[in-house]
DNA sequence: GTCTATAATATGATAGAC
DNA sequence: GTCTATCATATTATAGAC
């Protein structure tokens, strides 16, 4: 009878992504990974062969294919800077629940040296960001050089406040943040 | 005739600095701090009873040292907020190998909900950053709730950088926020 | 103070029943 | 597709020789 799937595909990367954010890729055991998705270990490999080196790579893949599909339709579109970087806080806001999750792309970073798939997915996403706030901010006026740096300081704001945030255990510094990211972009969109 | 410290306590201390900067706490395995280190598991037991928690935790009282002997001086002394912001990036520019290690606070930064004494050390030493850059912008004319601000701004930029350095394995992003942090203190401080 | 040796447990991973 | 049972290895930690 349980040829049926238990966890659909979503849920099980939203808990895999969860369980990631909390305590990083060394400290998400299979024996934790088992209790917070529900599945035992051996219905983990079934889901993931290649095992937990696969389970971050797809839920880092996923990161990415919700900000493909969510976050830069809108940045690239036809609305004002104040609009879209109103839409990225939105998003940002949601993604790390209002500063009381972490990053995975600092919590599945990889030691130095060692890049490796999960690496090259965690360096890809970061410079796909930077680009498209970059234009963002290059349509708010900024010359390119000026722009990339914009682009540069928005995500090192946001990484730094969820570090912080979760350092002194208070999501607000991640909230009060968020307010200066579109002014960051744009100094001139009357933030 | 090894009845001598193979390994001084402040070189000790430094090689477990690295080892946590680099893999973190869970991926700070006592193997691989003991080939960090150049002494074996049981005598690592025998300099730190309580295992790697006590590690951990001497590594971060070390961090809050430095910081009160070489930082905290200077930032609450007679100096310009120009001189003590200058003293600041050089400070944090030696203890971060100019964006090439991670920082502690991050990379040992325990689960959510599970604070214990790192999480608290961590906590700790955010806030008693925060103060005295705080006083610093206090010093550069900024009210209370701004300097504040302020001081939170500067520390997130701090944080963000070096995740986004490690992310990018790209340095230059420390190197380049550091030049803006003097800026956010002392906007008026001819940056 | 350091080492070798060892214990108890946890980990990543696989085999095979249902 | 999920499970129980199992394996080989790695992990934290301790005992005792030198």
């Amino acid at each position: 009878m349980p040829q049926v799937r238990k966890v659909e595909d979503d849920v099980l990367l939203a808990r895999l992504a969860h369980t990631f954010k909390d305590v990083g890729y060394e400290g998400a055991s299979l024996s934790a990974i088992s209790e917070a998705t529900g599945l035992k270990k051996s219905s983990l490999y079934h889901r993931f062969p290649r095992g937990k080196e696969q389970m971050a790579q797809e839920v880092l893949q996923q990161v990415a294919d919700t900000l493909e599909a969510e976050l830069f339709p809108v940045l690239a579109g036809a609305e004002t800077p104040g609009r879209k970087m109103a839409a990225f806080v939105r998003v940002m806001d949601s993604v790390y629940a209002g500063g009381r999750e972490s990053c995975l792309l600092n919590m599945l970073s990889p030691p130095r040296g060692t890049q490796g798939v999960c690496g090259e997915a965690i360096a890809g996403t970061f410079h796909r960001l930077r680009t498209a706030l970059s234009q963002v901010a290059h349509q708010a006026s900024a010359g390119d050089d000026e722009a990339d740096l914009r682009a540069e300081e928005v995500l090192v704001a946001l990484q730094g406040a969820l570090v912080m945030a979760r350092g002194i255990a208070d999501p607000a510094v991640f909230e009060r943040t968020l307010t200066r990211l579109p002014g960051i972009i744009d100094p001139n969109g009357g933030a």
